[in-house]
RNA sequence: GGUCCCGUAGCCGAGUGGUUAGGCAACGGAUUGCAAAUCCGUUUACCCCAGUUCGAUUCUGGGCGGGACCUCCA
């Protein structure tokens, strides 16, 4: 079976095709390093984890490329007074945009791997390609589908690229009610976007590639079309980014690449939808606004926090709550709970039965494997593991069905990431001084002592485990 | 104003033209000295109105409500 995606392209399902098979090559969009990663962007970046995790599980050799962008991008792209962001952002706290930049990219590499993500092959940086911007700046200008303005300004000329509006359907009229499109007036066409801006006051400088004596810095859009063509080849499979980036974005990437290499840019476009917290809209305004650290700094842990971003579908808004946390966490022990338990079994710390889970394993496998397959569908693969879950606890499995159990649950965790490793057999793990507790505590209640045995309970659980009683006598789990 | 998406039980969140999604929470039961975990059971579903259909939560049209993009945002 193939893996289908829904493609903003073609507004439907394709099947993954890679250009050359058995390879796929992916371009995410990445962050722009002026502030604080927060929850919203990891949702963009948590659906393209677990997309390149899917990928790559069904067989395929994945090539994953995110770009850092510290250069360029403008507070408003078609207003002369636009800003870039790090030099906004530079003035406003008195430090250099290197510096600024430099702090947001490590705090962002620090939030990947608080969320369990795995690094892309390459993260480069925008200020790391400007001599490959102006490579295509100059093809642009030669090809006659960018020009100059007086000040030395380059930007795309839309009207040479009929195409324009493919992928977000954008028509846009020059005197649209409504919208706030400002009118510059060097440009030919208002949707005419920068290439490069020529600017000597500009923090972040460089001799304009194209033709030397005139400083400045390079527009946003440039920066993907140069890095994804130098990792990737000028043909992608699959580019992805929040739902924000269709346009103009992704819009202008196409635009650029293809007049450039008169190739179809990207087979598949991919945008994840915004999340919303307490049903609105993020923002700071709001104090609904958090940051990946800010959520860590409640006290919950970045799996909690990947789980609550990663389970709903990434096409459809998903509502980010605190208490959604909290369901993340029982979530998570539930799962964990089961795996424990079958842990247990399969090494023989607790009696095995007769339950054959073979054909249960092999159902839930195949399940999540098609759910997945359908563009994605964490929710439903998320129930088909919480059903297996609820199997697994119902059985009496033999030993060996819960080493294929463990293999299935092993692999959502390769896939999904959201549940944590499989858990130790707890006897391997519990310090001595609390094995000592515990048995003070046997002996307690042998005496039908509970004050005693409830107060050693007690401290047991202040030092983060607790006491699981069975039939078979009572044992340790690390909370 | 233009383009688009959504409206499912207390909350979150899949899915389907006729058969239990799932998670969390709550309640009852089993188990336990009491708990925890686990199991069994239960509760309130498909925004409203028309239409198509033997039958619609699922398709079509209209209405109401929420959201997104068109401006920086993942």
């Amino acid at each position: 079976m193939p893996i289908r995606l829904y493609n903003s392209l073609t507004r439907r399902l394709d099947e993954l095709r890679p250009l050359e098979p058995g390879k796929v090559t992916m371009y995410h969009c990445g962050p722009t390093v002026y502030s604080s990663p927060h929850i919203g962007n990891f949702r963009s970046f948590l659906f393209a984890d677990v997309l390149r995790r899917f990928v790559e599980d069904q067989g395929y050799q994945v090539t994953q490329v995110m770009n850092v962008t510290d250069v360029g991008h403008l507070t408003n792209d078609d207003i002369e007074s636009g800003e870039d962001k790090m030099e906004a952002a530079s003035k406003k706290t008195g430090r250099t945009a290197w510096e600024i930049a430099k702090q947001y990219e490590d705090e962002f590499h620090e939030c990947q791997r608080l969320l369990h993500v795995r690094m892309p092959h390459h993260m480069p940086r925008a200020t790391d390609f400007i001599a490959q911007m102006g490579v295509i700046i100059d093809d642009l200008l030669a090809k006659g589908v960018a020009y100059q303005v007086d000040n030395g300004d380059v930007y795309f000329e839309i009207a040479k690229f009929p195409d324009y509006g493919k992928l977000s359907g954008k028509v846009i009229d020059e005197l649209e009610d409504g919208a706030r499109v400002a009118v510059n007036e060097k440009k030919k066409d208002p949707r005419d976007f920068a290439l490069w801006k020529t600017d000597h006051k500009h923090q972040m400088q460089w001799d304009a590639p194209f033709r030397s004596g005139l400083r400045g810095f390079p527009g946003w859009h440039i920066e993907c079309s140069a890095m994804s063509s130098h990792y990737l080849g000028h043909q992608i499979d699959i580019h992805t980014g929040g739902e924000d980036n269709m346009f103009p974005h992704h819009e202008c990437e196409i635009a650029q690449s293809e007049a450039h290499t008169h190739k179809q840019f990207v087979s598949i476009w991919m945008h994840a939808r915004h999340l919303l917290v307490d049903n609105k809209k993020m923002s700071k305004s709001l104090g609904n606004f958090f940051t990946v650290q800010d959520v860590l700094k409640k006290g919950y842990t970045g799996l909690e926090l990947r789980f609550a971003l990663v389970r709903g579908h990434y096409r459809q808004q998903l509502n980010f709550t605190l208490k959604g946390l909290d369901e993340a966490r029982a979530a998570i022990a539930r799962v964990q709970q089961c795996r424990q338990r079958l842990v247990r079994i399969r090494l023989g710390h607790e009696s095995a039965g007769a339950a054959d889970l073979t054909a249960a394993t092999a159902q839930a496998d195949a399940k999540f494997t098609a759910t997945m397959q359908e563009d994605l569908n964490v929710s439903e693969a998320l129930g088909v593991v919480f059903e297996f879950a609820s199997e697994c606890n119902r059985a009496q499995p033999t030993a060996s069905s819960c080493q294929q159990a463990l293999r299935f649950f092993a692999r959502v965790e390769d896939v999904l990431a959201c549940f944590g490793q499989e858990p130790m057999a707890v006897e391997d793990g519990a310090p001595a001084e609390l094995q000592a507790l515990l048995q003070q505590r046997q002996d307690a209640k042998k005496k039908k002592d509970w004050v005693a045995a409830d107060a050693v309970r007690d401290q047991i659980a202040r030092a983060g485990w607790k006491i699981v009683d069975t039939p078979q006598g009572a044992r340790l789990e690390k909370v």
